[in-house]
DNA sequence: TATATTAATGGAAATCATTATCAATAAGGA
DNA sequence: TCCTTATTGATAATGATTTCCATTAATATA
């Protein structure tokens, strides 16, 4: 039997981390694991307890430097939805089945994921990329839309 | 001459903040004031400043507990381009002429306004609004779309 | 496979934006 | 003008993120 912590089969980013001369480690690889297991957006203290979990080993500072680096990569996405922590979560390709949007409750803080109307908003960011990048010489590499409001359940108890 | 602190013309927002029973106090006009002459997108603390050289008893407490309050009136945004920091605008309504999105470069920090293709995007936002507070039963209150990339000058810079 | 190099790690302390506490102050109605 | 109580501001507390630095471990090389 292979020790716990045998590196297994390379994965897909293997390949992107050697290219930039950084090391596979343990921790990068799990913090890489429980990202892509998880479905949600997870803040670094949520990612932290979950690589805890399988990896006791690991500091908070890592999770950190690691997220950062994922980060600048673009291996991850950054986001901020208002409650004070940063969030990430894996970046599938803007064209892959998982790109998304979100919607925030400013009230309890729930997050819902929509892929409804990605196509036309992909053909308008496109669109609108294309020209400001021109107009403004901003080389444009990201783009965000959210949408803030009142869940169902909030909006209830409003009334 | 009237006193230093003479109220002066009663601003359009009086009436609202009488009508949920807020009072007129001097930092609050003083903060909405520094924000109605700003055209940028200023930090708790830039606010802080500016206000203090108008009204140096000003606490930053007051600043931030103002700044939530204007936020949940709606009379300003709140918006966070990864800095650390929140900043802050005043809202013109969406339909008017302000009704701008940012570019955020993710190395100066630098902030471009853009106003073009915002038509279009209302457009497609308020369709993506309609059906999804539909579909999801969410009530959409506000929405944030941001480019994230690099500008002229730190573009040139990685070359 | 053993070794050397140095990137990466993790614990503790530091930082920095924002919030909570609470006694003093002042806005606005009576 | 006076009273009620919302608002303020100084200070301390909080909580997320960073910095520091001695130790560890990934990888290139012998």
């Amino acid at each position: 039997m292979p020790g716990r912590w045998c590196r297994g089969p390379a994965k897909w980013w293997h390949g992107e981390f050697r290219g930039c001369g950084y090391r596979i480690t343990i921790p990068r690889q799990i913090i890489l694991q429980v990202l892509d297991e998880s479905k949600e957006h997870l803040s670094a203290e949520d990612i932290y307890l979950k690589v805890h979990n399988i990896y006791p080993a690991i500091g908070l500072t890592t999770v950190y430097r690691t997220l950062d680096l994922l980060v600048n990569m673009g291996l991850i996405f950054k986001f901020d939805f208002g409650d004070g922590r940063a969030r990430y979560e894996l970046a599938r390709g803007a064209n892959e089945p998982y790109h998304h949007h979100h919607l925030i409750c400013t009230n309890c803080g729930r997050i819902i994921d929509y892929t409804d109307f990605v196509d036309e908003e992909l053909e308008l960011i496109k669109k609108t990329e294309k020209e400001l990048s021109k107009k403004y010489n901003f080389e444009i590499k990201n783009h965000t839309i959210q949408f803030y409001g009142l869940c169902d359940e909030c909006s209830d108890k409003e009334k």
